[in-house]
DNA sequence: TATTGTTATACTCTATAACTATA
DNA sequence: TATAGTTATAGAGTATAACAATA
């Protein structure tokens, strides 16, 4: 069978054969998996009204079962710390997580799901889930685990 | 040996262990070596002052030996019509690329590589190469063969 | 009427840096 | 002085839809 990696890498090899664009089979399809996945998610996170990234935030305050500051969650997120100031107000204006006044720093302050929040997440981490799941049908229960490990090779080198 | 990815699935299960959250093993490593591997390509890209979008665009035409209508470039890259003309037009007006009126349909145009398109993406492509082969040295041949593998099955099963 | 490509518009998201208030 | 968080600004990139020319 042959998918849109190998049509690239065909062409490649007929326009440039004096190249090894082998590389490609491997760094082009994560690339479009991901892209696709990506489409995916967004589709899946829209009935709630939520980006990716806000998803991200929302789950982030979820599983750490604590409020996070600010710099914890765009540190956490690779975003700028501006780019979390706005997403938090947004999210805030939404009634999905409030900041509370830090105890011990005056300038800093903790953000935590509200109730609601916690609500939204839990449904979009369902159907998240059920996604994902329906992502992977097409793998077998040792493909799943070969792929993450592979994946995990790769991270392990470069994080 | 525990990865980003590892520490998140160990929080969720403590979060929620009613939860199987497995699938995040395979996607959220998927997202994540997407993104890094995409902020180092970039990197790659900025010297010869392309996006990684122009880049493609270029590559395209390169591979394809032929020239190629705006709407073949559009639905070959996943971007509407209008962003393709804007990206052409930068590029045109850098030298890298130009229109040619179609013969057969006066709506029409092909766009082909300039010379200097052609240098400038040869010499973008060879530090792409260089760049991929060292983001994947941490795998061995057979780990490369399996990974091409397994992500072509997802492709498949998708595209 | 439908299609090709361009243009005009508006929108989303972001990073940067200036700013405040504390430390 | 340095740090936490916010705000103001500007930039990149896109999709959408209106448009002109042609089929």
């Amino acid at each position: 069978m042959t998918d849109s990696v190998d049509r690239i890498l065909q062409q490649w090899s007929k326009a440039r054969p004096d190249l090894d664009c082998s590389a490609m089979g491997v760094v082009g399809r994560v690339g479009r998996v991901s892209m696709l996945w990506g489409k995916q998610m967004d589709a899946v996170f829209e009935p709630q009204g939520l980006s990716r990234v806000e998803f991200d935030i929302l789950a982030t305050l979820r599983r750490s079962q604590v409020p996070l500051t600010p710099t914890e969650l765009y540190q956490t997120l690779m975003l700028s710390s501006g780019a979390m100031s706005t997403r938090i107000e947004v999210l805030v204006q939404r009634g999905l997580i409030e900041r509370m006044a830090s105890e011990e720093d005056r300038r800093s302050c903790k953000v935590a799901l509200t109730e609601q929040g916690v609500a939204v997440l839990d449904q979009a981490l369902e159907s998240h889930l059920a996604n994902m799941d329906q992502m992977l049908s097409c793998l077998d229960g040792d493909d799943k685990t070969q792929l993450a490990g592979l994946l995990k090779k790769i991270l392990l080198s470069s994080e």
